[in-house]
DNA sequence: GGTGACTATGCCGGATGCGACATGAACTCG
DNA sequence: CGAGTTCATGTCGCATCCGGCATAGTCACC
């Protein structure tokens, strides 16, 4: 897409919000990152929650686990698409959603 | 798409916001679509405050004017990616897109 | 050490989304 | 009536995304 997609984000080497400019992404670019991490981040928190385990959430979405694993990783094969209709199977609501959207920080981690 | 799923809804005669059920369309499906029009709904909006055309939008978000139609069109080919990677084009900010996720009502027209 | 449950990573074929181009419709002005 | 401007629609080639399989890593418990 855009030129090349950036580096691959320099496995996991990366801190909470600030791939940023660090990297020469636009503002959008950085935004839109953000938002997957956000959503990768809250899904796993959810299911959890749900105490499901990988496998199992995988049925629900009528997906497999090894995807599950990569929306949880925050894998650049994820889309938000998939990171947003994968929410909503899991029961999220609009406004739940809405509130991780707007939600410039990243919730530490439980 | 997926097989059933079983909603309620009992919304009255056919407002906005629910092709629903109509089609068979599960929770999550319906969720998902109303969340594209809205965002689309949003996006031809936005575009229109700051006195666009679709030629020089689509310079903006490097696509070009077929695209913005489509996006604004909520053609099935354009992905809720793509829609928010074009409002954040737009400038819209993480809370204002926030808010349009969550509101679960679609804006009356202009 | 061995087994089982859970998760992560690599890869592949097929599906879908994308930008681009071409063309057409609706409208306004002269 | 053109000609210009703006938006809509169809199609196409290519890149990306997705599901699924295979495999490897991690942890707990015996």
């Amino acid at each position: 897409m855009r030129e090349s997609k950036k580096k691959r984000l320099e496995k996991k080497g990366w801190q909470v919000g600030s791939v940023d400019e660090f990297l020469g992404l636009s503002d959008e670019e950085s935004q839109y990152i953000e938002l997957k991490l956000r959503l990768s981040e809250a899904f796993r928190k959810e299911r959890r929650r749900k105490k499901l385990t990988q496998v199992e959430t995988a049925r629900v979405l009528r997906s497999s686990q090894s995807r599950v694993a990569k929306i949880e990783a925050g894998d650049p094969s994820v889309s938000v698409d998939l990171l947003i209709r994968s929410l909503f199977a899991l029961g999220t609501t609009s406004s739940e959603l809405g509130r991780l959207v707007a939600s410039r920080e990243r919730a530490a981690a439980t």
